[in-house]
DNA sequence: CCCTTAACCG
């Protein structure tokens, strides 16, 4: 018996929704020889079904085949292109349509904006937009929240906000499309106020917000606000599954409690390979390498396939911990997984061998790449050498970075300090001149520390604080303490051109000297306090933290942008290894 | 028939 069309729309469909592209193609072929072929309606269908099976090009090739195209199937295409990164084909087709005079709808601009959002391309969002405006689809909840969407990636931040504000309808993609902006852009204060706003006004956060979230918490450190967050989400009874569930535990491995990362991991309903890396992740930061070499292990026992984060994930551990062989052997290990590295691996290998000492490995391992080393690879082996201090080695290495990369400040910073610490001053102002005649800006260094549910910020030397005076007395205090059990200031840290009592003076003032003796003026005795850095910890504030743990006997937790530092009764979780 | 929002890595 021959099956009717409406047969057909149910077998295209049900292959769409399964993603099943074998037997989509021969039901295809099957409709091709019946004598339903002709209608539009079903050809449609068939452009979706590639489309939503991720092949563009048999998508392309049905819609190319099909003797008139409606909007409905250019809309198709389009939304095919918009959800695979084709953002380029996409509004090539959509100006095409336009010109075929048929008229875009809600659908087609929803498309169209991620298109133009993906592509950054403010120009032709404003113009897709004006057209949205002419066809009276402006006020479209869809349309809206594209619209909202486009202009964050824009980095029209305003504007998307204008929008937002003007849109007479929202749900709770507009919500979270603005959201999701603010936690992109680092603005997590601003994405936590939304959320409650949200709440407010009555709508209710979806995994999509939660996700947001907890990125913002992430990356400002933010546990405690995490954890609000967190009890928001279990009251208002959203289960525990893969996708948000690996942001809260990201969130938790990045804002420092390991130990909740983990409960996260072990509770996750179901694990899927994200959920594997941030917890290897977060063992890394933590300087756990050997539980991330364990859990790395346990994973492969399980069956489990790692693919190339995962490796990025353990090596990275393996490096922070010190652990060469080991991390050497997963590096060959790559391989036998049929994984062909990246450079982002050849980069921890350097970083790996580098920290380890083996600068002459290091060194052997880059010449000795089949790929060509880009910036980031002579960073890893600069970043060695200044720990190590290899001048020699660390010059070369810099020179390279200036070449591929001129104008990160960090490298030339690190060489300039490296060659002031080796007394040759004046090859550290040529680096400094050379800085400056680039236009090279310093990045400013920040530290901030969460107090309860509020977020406070230092610079070094920091002139506005209203607290500064009884800051600064209160260092003043803990530096008396800490020179009697031992400290011993390091002026290798501060700038090489001011005079040696005034390095030390600057010294006393970095911005996270600065917030810890704020957090102690501002917590109970026994509290364990938590300091946030924007880059690297300095070797001389590291010190110094180390005799504070011991000093004032409560914990110190430091994020630095490489990993943790727990410092307690005068030492380190990273055993000076860093 | 077709749309918009979130995670792991240098």
């Amino acid at each position: 018996m021959e099956p009717g069309s409406r047969l057909y729309t149910e077998l295209f469909k049900k292959c769409t929704e399964l993603g099943k592209l074998k037997e989509g193609q021969m039901a295809h072929a099957h409709f091709l020889a019946s004598r339903f072929q002709h209608y539009v309606s079903l050809q449609c269908t068939v452009v979706n079904m590639y489309a939503k099976c991720g092949d563009m090009e048999l998508a392309r090739k049905a819609f190319d085949e099909m003797p008139e195209r409606d909007m409905v199937s250019y809309t198709m295409l389009i939304t095919g292109y918009s959800q695979s990164n084709g953002f380029k084909e996409a509004l090539d087709l959509y100006v095409e349509m336009l010109k075929m005079g048929l008229q875009p709808n809600e659908f087609t601009f929803g498309s169209a904006l991620k298109c133009a959002g993906g592509m950054q391309s403010d120009a032709m969002g404003r113009v897709i937009h004006g057209t949205c405006l002419k066809c009276g689809y402006d006020n479209n909840v869809y349309v809206g929240s594209a619209l909202v969407d486009m202009y964050t990636r824009c980095k029209r931040i305003d504007d998307a906000k204008a929008i937002f504000n003007g849109l007479e309808c929202k749900n709770e993609v507009s919500w979270n499309a603005l959201i999701a902006a603010y936690a992109r852009e680092g603005e997590g204060h601003n994405a936590v106020e939304l959320f409650s706003e949200m709440k407010r006004v009555g709508f209710n956060p979806t995994h999509f917000t939660y996700s947001s979230i907890f990125a913002a918490c992430a990356s400002n450190g933010a546990l405690e606000q995490g954890k609000w967050v967190h009890a928001d989400m279990l009251k208002s009874g959203q289960k525990l599954v893969a996708f948000v569930g690996n942001t809260l535990l990201d969130m938790y491995g990045k804002a420092g409690s390991i130990d909740d990362a983990k409960k996260v991991f072990d509770r996750l309903v179901k694990k899927d390979i994200v959920s594997w890396n941030s917890m290897l992740t977060s063992y890394a930061q933590h300087g756990l390498g050997e539980k991330a070499v364990d859990l790395f292990e346990e994973m492969r026992g399980f069956g489990f396939q790692p693919n190339k984060i995962t490796f990025l994930c353990v090596l990275n551990a393996c490096s922070h911990s010190g652990l060469l062989d080991r991390g050497l052997y997963y590096f060959e290990l790559l391989r036998k997984y049929k994984l062909e590295p990246d450079i982002t691996h050849y980069v921890t290998v350097v970083d790996l061998l580098g920290r380890a000492g083996q600068l002459d490995r290091a060194q052997t391992f880059i010449s000795e790449m089949t790929i060509l080393p880009t910036a980031a690879v002579w960073k890893a082996l600069l970043g060695a050498c200044r720990m190590h201090k290899n001048m020699e080695l660390g010059a070369y290495a810099a020179e390279r970075v200036f070449e591929l990369d001129p104008h990160d400040s960090g490298p030339h910073m690190l060489l300039s300090n490296m060659y002031a610490s080796a007394g040759r001053l004046s090859d550290a102002a040529r680096v400094r001149k050379m800085m400056n005649e680039n236009g090279v800006k310093k990045e400013p260094a920040c530290s901030w520390v969460e107090i309860g549910n509020s977020v406070h910020v230092f610079v070094a030397n920091d002139e506005n604080h209203p607290q500064r005076e009884e800051i600064r007395r209160k260092w003043e205090e803990i530096r008396d303490g800490i020179e009697k059990i031992g400290y011993v200031p390091d002026t290798s840290h501060v700038l090489w051109f001011l005079d040696e009592r005034e390095r030390g003076e600057r010294l006393q003032y970095h911005s996270e000297k600065l917030a810890l003796a704020f957090a102690i003026l501002n917590t109970a005795a026994g509290t364990t306090i938590s300091i946030k850095k924007n880059i690297r910890v300095c070797g001389d504030c590291h010190s110094a933290f180390r005799f504070v743990s011991r000093l004032v006997g409560q914990e110190i937790v430091l994020r630095d942008t490489n990993r943790f530092h727990h410092f307690r009764s005068g030492s380190c979780s990273c055993r000076d290894y860093w």
